[in-house]
DNA sequence: CGATTTTTTGACAGTATTCAACGGGGGTGG
DNA sequence: CCACCCCCGTTGAATACTGTCAAAAAATCG
């Protein structure tokens, strides 16, 4: 039987019976894949499907009036994409490949089944989706707080973090398939500053680079410069509703 | 029978029939009083509740390591708090009290019922904290790609907006009791800054202050220098389930 | 291999922070 | 009821950090 990622990736958090996996399954519909720096889905367009990313990074990001653009967030294999847009009719962010990614679409009526039928996984993407809600907060915190420095160096240990989270192998560097314009409008900075400061953390001897992959060599450090919090296996889902007999 | 300020607010965006008014009345338990300035909840104290606003105004803030602070986000009446914690077991965010605040406390438990009676109604409450998340996003977007100015201003268009779409009247201007180290612990400022950059709204016609109060005398101008993407209204609610047939 | 995009570096400008001092208002205790 | 005190708001001057502009080197793409 087909693994779903949904599956792969709710069952990290929550020991899933057989019926949940296949409803899972079920929610997944057409494959699509998007080559690297295309619009998945751009603002405004109109919107009845979310989408799991099975391979590849995906951006979200929003263009204000004065065009500059905000990035939202990061999502990497198994994490949702466009889940925000679910109260509106009309896409609020513009989804981007940041490499060839494929995604698979989940319809919003489909999701509104597996809330009716499956209320133990409706509670867990929920919950899921608070702890998104924490990630932004944090990444808030991170550019309205801290330094230039601190907000580059945030933004790799959280890749760093979240890619060991989804057994990626790591030990040659992580791959970092953003532009320094891109990680600027993840961070609030210009490219510039951020060329200077991902030189600065390599002058320290915290990072190394080299073609499109980084090295981080002091990860505790690191956090450390970044202020990050590390939220990661705290997760608690003890109180969700115990596993339907089948 | 006792209108509870949950369905009050969930009734805004969908027509509730009885039976889930009912189920949303049992949800709040005790209702709770917290002097100004104190704090609710700490960051990591542990967390078996979440709360809905009924009177006042709180706020959810977060500690870095380096002392600083942000704030994450103000909650006025009808509004939840702490709901972000759900995953953990510990409080991620400290709750504040920025006026004296009444407050209803719900447990995670009876939330899962929720879920499981009313699939409906967790349906909604995952849309509506996608919304949320959407309103932390636009925060992100002010605080990283949008000068003090803006920032100041899109607070300002924030609270006005929200204050009335929760029907408060606001003839004489919005009520603002928050420090202006609090909104510059919001917008990513020193105090020093916010108070000039409220100074320059007040020189430009944009708002005028009065003890504790802000008239916004130009408030399609106010939107335009924040920056601000209005997206009241727009909830689309139409695809979630059909009401119950009681 | 040529064209285009991205990275890198320097010099300079501008915005926000820091430090410091003063005034005002509200709450507390005498 | 008044005086005092503390917190908050306000303003100025100096500093620091980040942005802007420009140009060249390096990498990537077709």
């Amino acid at each position: 039987m087909y693994q779903s990622c949904l599956a792969e990736r709710l069952g990290r958090y929550l020991h899933l019976v057989e019926s949940e996996r296949r409803a899972l399954a079920q929610l997944e519909e057409t494959e699509r894949r998007v080559p690297r720096g295309s619009v998945l889905r751009a603002e405004q367009a109109s919107m009845r499907e979310i989408y799991v990313v099975q391979n590849g990074w995906l951006y979200s990001s929003m263009l204000l009036a004065d065009g500059n653009r905000q990035i939202l967030s990061l999502h990497l294999p198994g994490e949702f994409a466009g889940d925000t847009d679910l109260p509106w009719s009309n896409a609020t962010f513009t989804l981007t490949a940041a490499t060839d990614v494929t995604v698979r679409t989940i319809d919003r009526l489909a999701l509104r089944e597996l809330f009716e039928r499956h209320p133990r996984l409706g509670l867990l993407l929920h919950t899921l989706a608070q702890a998104e809600r924490v990630a932004l907060a944090d990444r808030l915190a991170s550019v309205g707080r801290t330094s230039a420095k601190a907000r580059v160096a945030a933004l790799l240990v959280d890749v760093l973090r979240r890619l060991r989270a989804s057994m990626e192998p790591i030990e040659n560097g992580i791959p970092l398939p953003l532009t320094q314009e891109e990680i600027g409008d993840a961070t609030g900075l210009t490219a510039v500053h951020v060329n200077r400061m991902m030189r600065r953390l390599a002058d320290e001897g915290l990072i190394s680079r080299a073609n499109g992959r980084v090295r981080v060599l002091d990860e505790h450090r690191l956090a450390t410069v970044a202020n990050h919090i590390d939220r990661s296996g705290t997760i608690d889902t003890g109180w969700l509703p115990p596993a339907p007999r089948l």
